[in-house]
DNA sequence: TATATCACTTGCGAAATGCAAGTTATAATA
DNA sequence: TATTATAACTTGCATTTCGCAAGTGATATA
């Protein structure tokens, strides 16, 4: 069975529309390992987040093309493999994901120091080399 | 039972360590009333996130507490009720949440139009006063 | 004393999740 | 061509989490 996904909004704060696209344990960290990490194809997420399990993969990809956040197409030099992508919408998160690692790298012991020193050193600059990369690897 | 959180670390980016404290359907929206409109009891939380359960919102309050980002205390007015507080840590989640919002306000129909435009016109500005809300009402 | 409200807890069915083992299609190799 | 490997999934099943209704004990109010 295939399954179909649609944003049913709770009312009031624009926030339930973020949560109920992002608010899970995988989404973000595929988003990021897109984003950072340069991840495209359904191997490459498997071995980024190590844990997560391939049926909750592919329901993830599935909701976040639905939601408009990746893309998928073919794979020209294999015919194999699908390439996911991310939408304008989706690299339009690179800011709060940034957010999010400067808070807990601001309040935990976290790894990849020099991403973070990078992130706080210039935000701005960050997210425009992130969204340069994107633009960049993105046939649009 | 009484369960018992602990941050079990994923290595690698901390994006991993955010995600384990907040990536569920609950913990941003319980921030969010409490950071955004000053909601500070159990019953206030319930009302305005229509729809959690009240044992879900018991075990949030419980790991958020864990996690350091909110506190608990008595209310001295009225032995029953207790308080709930961000601290340093959860007020810390305020570039997040807005991040979040200003997300989904442009690339979705959003409510709150007035808090929106708020957060758009001068975000800097937002964050500083939700933070000095935040250092009046806090007792520290 | 009686009743209401507070922050929970408990029980239970339903849904989501995690893991292992398929399945199908394409590609590379012999 | 036959075989083997790898790709992106699906399926089955046990475990966990969730959502709802109904308690519980402590405190406040009448």
């Amino acid at each position: 069975m295939t399954k179909k996904y649609s944003a049913k909004r709770r009312s009031g704060c624009p926030l339930n529309a973020s949560v109920e696209m992002l608010g899970d344990r995988w989404s973000l960290l595929i988003i990021r390992d897109m984003m950072i990490r340069g991840a495209r194809t359904y191997q490459e997420f498997l071995h980024c987040d190590e844990g997560i399990a391939t049926n909750i993969l592919a329901d993830r990809l599935r909701k976040l093309e639905a939601y408009g956040i990746i893309t998928t197409e073919p794979d020209p030099s294999d015919g194999r493999k699908r390439i996911y992508l991310l939408t304008a919408k989706g690299i339009d998160l690179a800011p709060v994901l940034t957010e999010m690692v400067l808070w807990a790298a601001g309040h935990e012991d976290t790894g990849n120091q020099a991403l973070v020193q990078q992130m706080q050193k210039d935000k701005e600059k960050f997210l425009a080399a992130v969204r340069r990369r994107w633009e960049e690897t993105t046939i649009s």
